[in-house]
DNA sequence: AGTAACCTTGACGTGCGCGTCAACTTTTTA
DNA sequence: TAAAAAGTTGACGCGCACGTCAAGGTTACT
């Protein structure tokens, strides 16, 4: 039988992060294993969650705001009212996203641009000092 | 003539930071304004430090990492050694920013099908709602 | 000349995201 | 069965990026 559950060290491997991260994710509520007496047992869809979590951080997000957005991929069980709104939020942090990558095109644009400049540069210096 | 320094102050309202950051990254040699007696001198030039800098903060690196990263929009005095390392570091980053890009650009493809996933959900109990 | 507005340098405080012990229980391996 | 490995809960520590006073100096009006 393929193995359901995953330890906190199987995790830590997996994901390249320490125990202490996942013991203070879990206290931050952004994630909540399963508990076989002490331990934790770390399920398939703790893995997604953590997933998505590690992807916010790179993305400059804080645990506060990935813990809201964390919901946004947890559909399925909320009143149509709550479901609305949910999809507003979604709606709302997608438009930060779109932003945020146009943003990082400009940047990306802008580095590209100067370094043809230094590049431009180092030609003249390599001929001038032949 | 049209002003070519800025005080602290309209450095501020202009970016929307506070004095206490503006020092900060001073002191983080980040930014190295003008003095006059005691005050501060902002230039174009630092204007376009800052702008650099708050939009690396937006895209989720360190104060260290953008104070290494300013140099790269600083070409045209270094010896040709250092300028290629110059453009090698700045390749590096690049390829980070790409990625980034991607990366995001994949965030908001899943996002996205999971709105309209959410989207299907809200659909369906409303019809069963009516 | 007075007083408000704006500037300065310390220096301590704070929230976030963990790191790093210590002390202990449980599980696995030799 | 003894020892090593892996897990647990505190609790204090730390680096980063500033916030927030305090105490005082300059400049700008009135």
């Amino acid at each position: 039988m393929t193995n359901t559950t995953f330890t906190i060290g199987e995790m830590c491997t997996e994901f390249e992060v320490t125990p202490r991260t996942l013991r203070f994710y879990e206290y931050k509520e952004l994630l909540a294993p399963i508990r076989e007496g002490q331990k934790r047992l770390f399920t398939i869809k703790d893995k997604a969650r953590l997933k998505l979590i590690l992807r916010g951080k790179r993305f400059g997000f804080s645990l506060a705001e990935i813990k809201d957005l964390l919901d946004l991929y947890d559909i399925g069980d909320g009143q149509v009212t709550q479901l609305t709104e949910t999809l507003r939020f979604a709606d709302k942090h997608l438009a930060e996203m779109v932003a945020q990558r146009d943003e990082l095109n400009e940047a990306i644009a802008d580095l590209e641009q100067q370094m043809r400049h230094g590049e431009q540069l180092l030609a003249d210096r390599t001929r001038q000092a032949s």
